[in-house]
DNA sequence: CGTTGAAATGGGAGCGCTCTCAAAACCTAC
DNA sequence: GTAGGTTTTGAGAGCGCTCCCATTTCAACG
């Protein structure tokens, strides 16, 4: 149990076979007779063996390590629960695969030494990037290096990469579905920035969720925000003056601000004005009234990346996976 | 820029000098004509060359990587955005000083394999421990091993290790002598459970403001709480029998059960009694009315346990070094 | 101008693995 | 019993570095 670690070629000696069987065994591969790979697995269980990380790395070309990348802007969001779940999500899936991760936070000035340090120092097996921004210059790179990489997010402009999403465009669309079904008729939404997919998608399950039932689109009934919370307020506002009985905000802070902006105006919510936000922040359960919002599934999001990733590595894979994770509507008392 | 990465010895050929040389240079190492360091540096540069982590690791016995455990038992608490702004102060400083940063998470039941698959075959230069618990068993493994290694946040029972903590006690004082700067003469605490540092140091600190103000300490105006929501709700409401007239809460959740306990017995923050927590949770600043807090200076205590964890590897330091950062008092109107 | 010691440089060994290839062992089937 | 094939095993080389030690260079001094 404790003591120093052994070597491939101690255990090959313990076990009366040679260093490349022993090998063998770890890596899982054939030809080996079941009785030698059976005898060698039971001295490695009990003298608690593990192979040295940096020496496989230099001597084959798997690295057994994935590195996440994030990106400086994303720093910020750190507060909301989202990417600390992912990471969890990210982490125990890759361990659970015997994988290693590595954690980076890339300064945008910064990005070419970076991609240097990492990406050629350490050469990990695939890499995570923590949601691209259109401009960041990491994702050209891995796809001229070739290195097989998995974005969360999906990506504005850059087609035909693998990603792992939430399904924002199905969970706007649920969250102006429930708000139908509790009859509110004139439903507003406060919807995030062009420049981001979250805005565009959830904006767009808005439009989907009132064309299925067959409302009129009424563009006074559509404001933009940039997801804080004052923008929410001032959306909330001008949204005020034609009267909806329904407001859905594309993130909890924006719904919190429209809130806000309602009470200002003596309305109240749900009576008056119904609202549902997005995301599921912590404050979202404790706000006055509790906030109906959509639960993105985080940490499974993070654990697919990884799934995603590693079937990438493993099997060659040539074109891009991927996928598309449901969010969940939880309803509290601010949706009537 | 792109193309594949070299090799020391290419470099050597590049520069006219040979392989060892190189490497001095890189190691930063004496015994280097300056001239030679600089046209080795140039070229270094010019070609964008790293050298290959797992064969310096495999060659040497630095590895420039710095591992962060994260015990499974905190995981929930990264909702709040303690950790989050740890991890992103760990990474920073780390990468300043061209370490590597791995992140694991520790299930309590695999943490033997755990260990041995991170720290053996891994083999971090040093270790960053978030948030020990009194039971954890890595950090006595730690210790046996002789790997550097910091704990981030006082530990309760193990005395002469490493830390960085914020300055519990000192934030609780400043707290509660905010509140007798206000004119509050009866200031009650919630309490956090006595099993954790933060609980029984915030504690001292509401005791020690008392006690340099002279005020007697009255047992019935402390009330502990499990530092979640409803236990602040339900400790509130049993403070509200001695009518104080301010409460100290250990963190910002309890506090905002409290304030929802206050409420609801149709008494006015702060009028009638003004509510100070410990935290700055993203939600103290949209609470009604908003919430005045300590903040945490999180980023900052990630940053300083790489900083000490690097002077305990590089200066083969024996004793123990630890850091206590002050909190910040956040005045919002809950307080007066 | 030779001598001595320190500074600068280069070459070899080796870290613990994986991979390739050759050798050995084991199977058939005639 | 042996040729042909397949499976199993082992030995060697080498991944890209660091470390150690031998060698060369240089400066300073007698």
């Amino acid at each position: 149990m404790a003591g120093k670690n052994l070597t491939l070629e101690e255990i090959a000696t313990l076990s009366g076979v040679s260093r490349s069987t022993v090998s063998r065994v770890i890596n899982n591969r054939p030809n080996v007779k079941d009785e030698v790979r059976e005898r060698v697995q039971k001295i490695i269980e009990e003298v608690g063996y593990r192979p040295h990380g940096a020496a496989r790395r230099l001597a084959g070309d798997r690295s057994y390590t994935l590195s996440i990348i994030i990106p400086y802007d994303v720093q910020a969001i750190f507060s909301e629960p989202f990417f600390p779940a992912v990471l969890t999500g990210i982490t125990q899936t890759a361990e659970q695969n015997d994988y290693y991760v590595m954690l980076s936070m890339v300064e945008r000035s910064r990005e070419e030494d970076f991609y240097r340090r990492v990406v050629r120092g350490q050469m990990p097996d695939g890499v995570i990037v923590l949601s691209a921004k259109a401009d960041n210059k990491i994702v050209p790179r891995l796809i001229e290096d070739e290195i097989p990489f998995v974005v969360i997010g999906r990506h504005l402009y850059i087609p035909d990469i693998s990603y792992a999403d939430v399904d924002n465009i199905g969970g706007a669309r649920t969250a102006v579905r429930h708000l139908l079904e509790r009859g509110r008729k004139k439903i507003a939404t406060i919807t995030g920035p062009n420049s981001m997919v979250a805005g565009v998608d959830r904006r767009e399950g808005y439009l989907s969720a009132l064309d299925e039932a067959g409302i009129e689109i009424r563009p006074e009934l559509i404001v933009q925000g940039d997801f804080t919370r004052e923008s929410g307020y001032f959306s909330m506002q001008q949204l005020l003056s034609c009267q909806p009985d329904a407001v859905f905000a594309a993130s909890d802070l924006m719904a919190l601000g429209a809130m806000s902006a309602i009470r200002t105006a003596n309305l109240r919510i749900p009576d008056d004005v119904a609202v549902v936000g997005f995301d599921d922040a912590p404050v979202a359960a404790y706000t006055d009234p509790p906030l109906t919002t959509m639960k993105q599934p985080s940490k499974e999001l993070g654990a697919t990346a990884v799934d995603v990733l590693l079937r990438l590595i493993t099997e060659g894979q040539e074109k891009p996976l991927s996928t598309i994770l449901p969010a969940e509507l939880v309803i509290r008392s601010s949706s009537g």
